[in-house]
RNA sequence: GGCCCCGUCGUCUAGCCAGGUCUAGGACACAGGCCUUUCACGCCUGCAACACGGGUUCAAAUCCCGUCGGGGUCACCA
């Protein structure tokens, strides 16, 4: 039999990184055993807008590169894969449970039931339904209805007895019918919930693994009774562990982003994305652009080879020392056998590592290739077709080697070599600790005339100036650096001084050194602070 | 509260099923150092865990019992 796996997002509008990490389990067992894997949309609950709440979510999961067989876009032999369009077929079910006495129609208002529930309550003992106002003849529907009341379908669910939920994960999980309550699968005006739809879905795609997050375990019980009584084959079960918030166990939720802001990993990375979509012009709103949301690092520039294999591993272990896999070597080696049972809580540092990692893999051109579109929206060029600027960003990258870790970093980084020499950001603090020093003017200046005697401007030549300059001075090295540094990139950071200078050419570099000057002694130094 | 699941360094995990090779291994983070014009990379070193208590056994992170702790779930949401 092949395997088929589905994946049931809810279109919200965006793609939350848990729910990725459960579609990517099933993607990755569909792959490895040669299956399919699909995509129906839980959208009962939704009014309209279903399009354009779901295509984030299905963007994302291009972008990562999880594809589906089935599913919206891409259709299948067993459409519609919206449950919205399948109420039929839920009736169709509801009916047959009905006429095999597995379900039956309840008149009891919500007050009564409130009522019996408050007094379990009282005397202690779990609440189950009496079944008062249960209608098992048409006669008694009837008598209900014309006391004006609205029926619902309840199932049925035995009052004795056990189920044993078989588990790719957990092992076997039982529970006493007792436990479980007389769920409503059909609502007065004809809709169906979400618990009948879903098995029935399953069993019509024929789906034949239900890998989910474990939030769902104690649910099992009602969808086995309603498949057993429909007369469904029972699908293969696998409960993941959910993924928890950053240092803690407790399930991450898109809600609770308040609290994730006060860790200090995750508002690390956090600031730097939100950076980088200051700087793209993004009008960003917490809500929907955090590390908690997938879109927040396609926009940042972040590689999906690194978040699937972080993902991956949240949760699932091949041994105890690999760490890098490739796609197919993720295809090859998953199995449920060595999906951790504990929740995996999500840390934003360790992702960041990846990241790192796979960033360093990409050659210049590669780089290159990623960064012009930021450069681009960022109005640091054109275009990202822009003749001119992909010879000097491939000398930009290649000087910046690995400090560049997502592709929006080459704006941090690099601005100031893409802005007017009299028009790039000086940074404040950097200014303070470098320039604001009694000396600084002078050093400046006399290196700034040897500059200017130079005739080639090359890294070599700049390098063997430096050091003369810093014999005839009688300094080192790190009396004037940085102060150079400042007053040509704005920054205390960056690629080597020489790169940078040699990059932005003889000219351009007086230039800017001569502007500092003016800027910072000629008119500012000298008055009163 | 009932039911269910889970419990190895701060975090992700290996080891547990088939007890000894575990003075518990790797990775991220953190601290220190080296490299170095800054930052980053890289390299080296360090810090750091079997929740607790009983058993069983020559021997327990591994098996059994109990306790404690954490979480999930208890909708006419999905």
């Amino acid at each position: 039999m092949t395997v088929r796996t589905r994946f049931a997002p809810s279109p919200t509008g965006y793609l939350h990184i848990g729910g990725v990490r459960t579609a990517l389990f099933n993607w990755l067992f569909s792959r490895r055993h040669g299956g399919q894997f699909l995509l129906r949309i839980d959208d009962t609950d939704q009014e309209r807008n279903v399009d354009a709440a779901l295509a984030p979510i299905l963007h994302g999961f291009r972008w990562l590169g999880i594809d589906w067989d089935e599913g919206p876009e891409v259709g299948g032999p067993f459409e519609p894969y919206y449950q919205s369009q399948r109420l039929a077929r839920y009736q169709d079910a509801v009916a047959r449970l009905l006429a095999g006495g597995f379900a039956y129609r309840d008149y009891a208002t919500p007050d009564e039931l409130k009522a019996e529930r408050e007094q379990a309550e009282r005397e202690k003992r779990p609440f189950l339904y009496s079944r008062r106002w249960m209608a098992e003849s048409d006669a008694q529907a009837r008598a209900f209805e014309s006391e004006g009341r609205q029926g619902v379908v309840r199932l049925k669910i035995p009052r004795e007895g056990k189920v044993v939920i078989k588990d790719h994960i957990r092992g076997d999980v039982e529970f006493d019918w007792a436990r479980e309550q007389d769920h409503v699968v059909q609502r007065a005006d004809g809709t169906c919930l979400y618990h009948l739809a879903s098995v029935v879905d399953d069993f019509d795609f024929q789906i034949t693994h239900v890998i989910r997050a474990e939030e769902h375990l104690s649910n099992t019980p009602r969808q086995v009774f309603i498949a057993q009584s429909l007369g469904y084959p029972l699908p293969e079960y696998a409960h993941l562990p959910y993924v928890a918030e950053p240092g803690s166990k407790n399930k991450l939720s898109k809600r609770k982003l308040d609290k994730y802001l006060k860790n200090r990993d995750f508002a690390l990375v956090n600031e730097h994305g939100q950076a980088i979509a200051k700087a793209l012009g993004l009008s960003t709103s917490a809500d929907t652009f955090n590390p908690v949301i997938v879109d927040f690092y396609e926009q940042v520039g972040y590689l999906p080879d690194a978040i699937v294999n972080y993902l991956m591993l949240l949760g699932w272990s091949l041994d105890d020392r690999t760490e890098f896999f490739t796609r197919q070597q993720m295809i090859e080696n998953f199995s449920l056998q060595r999906v951790t049972k504990s929740p995996a809580s999500f840390d934003p540092k360790k992702l960041w590592a990846f990241q790192d990692h796979y960033m360093q893999q990409l050659s210049v051109d590669e780089k290159v290739d990623r960064m012009l579109p930021f450069l681009a929206h960022a109005n640091l060029i054109d275009s990202p077709d822009d003749a001119d600027a992909r010879p000097l960003l491939r000398k930009i990258v290649a000087a910046a080697g690995d400090r560049l870790k997502v592709s929006g970093d080459i704006l941090a980084y690099a601005d100031f070599f893409f802005l007017p020499d009299d028009g790039y950001p000086l940074d404040p603090d950097a200014v303070e600790k470098h320039l604001r020093k009694p000396e600084a003017a002078g050093l400046l200046r006399r290196f700034r005339d040897r500059l200017g005697g130079l005739d080639s401007f090359d890294v070599e030549s700049l390098e063997r100036a430096m050091h003369d300059f810093l014999e005839a001075e009688q300094i080192k090295i790190g009396a004037v650096v940085h102060a150079v540094r400042v007053a040509v990139t704005g920054k205390a950071v960056g690629p080597g001084l020489y790169d940078c200078l040699a990059l932005l050419g003889k000219e351009r570099s007086l230039a800017r050194l001569d502007r500092t000057l003016q800027l910072y002694f000629d008119t500012v130094v000298g008055r009163p602070a």
